[in-house]
DNA sequence: GTAGTCCTTCCAGTCGCTGGAAGGTCAAGG
DNA sequence: CCTTGACCTTCCAGCGACTGGAAGGACTAC
């Protein structure tokens, strides 16, 4: 399997793969013609790095992933472990976006949004001296 | 008033401000020993910026703003459209998590988490092969 | 004079790719 | 046999928004 196919079952740009190679996340064996040849344990491997990296695990995260996923002797308790780190990470990143949304939507509905110049999110913007 | 006092009235490391100048953000006059030196106006544009870039703005956002702020004839619907777009974007950002978070704890749950190897966490990463 | 804190510039690294150049390989068609 | 075009290779550079560190100059206090 040419890297193109590989890039196409696993759903992952070929450059991406490459890069995957490169910091050692996959290790495809190499056709007489220096083809990268993916067989079906490393095209696996990229469909579920796919899919780990789509549920926002880092490259880090991903290399222990990888490593308990092809540990048959894995304890599913370190896997169940950085699910959670995410899950906080996530629930923070949540957060702190509606925090952000509050503010924001706060100050566009105060803005009158016509030609006038005056307009209160620059002035908010501004700080306690721009509003004294 | 030199970086390091910018930097503590703004909130922003003096690296950080070192690099607004490198992109054109500010421009701090310069004293005779080669120190900048930021007068009221650029120690304002400093405020500015760390407030808006808390608000998660980009640089060209920031820039964007930072025009508007300067210009006195400025419309505040120009302010107004670049801080809705903004709204929609965290929005888009928000959602995405929630659902980010919904398969991640679906996972989570049905791990058992002990120190048996079988976990749903990566039969689910394996992908359909896997399951199969 | 010297210790310590500030300031300067420049270079390199972060993360996770992404784009592009330069060149090798292969299968199909004429 | 030759060409076309799609594929493959490596390497180098860049994104955004900083951040760290080295090397060296400037200033203040004792």
């Amino acid at each position: 399997m040419n890297i193109k196919d590989a890039a196409e079952a696993s759903g992952l740009p070929a450059k991406t793969i490459r890069y995957y190679e490169e910091i050692g996340l996959v290790s495809p064996a190499r056709a007489a013609n220096g083809y990268r040849d993916f067989g079906a344990r490393e095209a696996a491997k990229l469909g579920f790095l796919a899919r780990a990296r789509s549920l926002g695990f880092s490259i880090d995260d991903c290399r222990a992933l990888l490593s308990l996923y092809e540990d048959r002797e894995r304890a599913s308790a370190d896997v169940k472990r950085l699910a959670e780190e995410r899950l906080g990470e996530i629930d923070r990143k949540i957060a702190e976006l509606e925090a952000l949304k509050v503010t924001l939507s706060d100050l566009v509905h105060r803005c009158h949004g016509d030609d006038r110049p005056d307009c209160p999110i620059l002035t908010d913007l501004a700080g306690p001296e721009g509003r004294a």
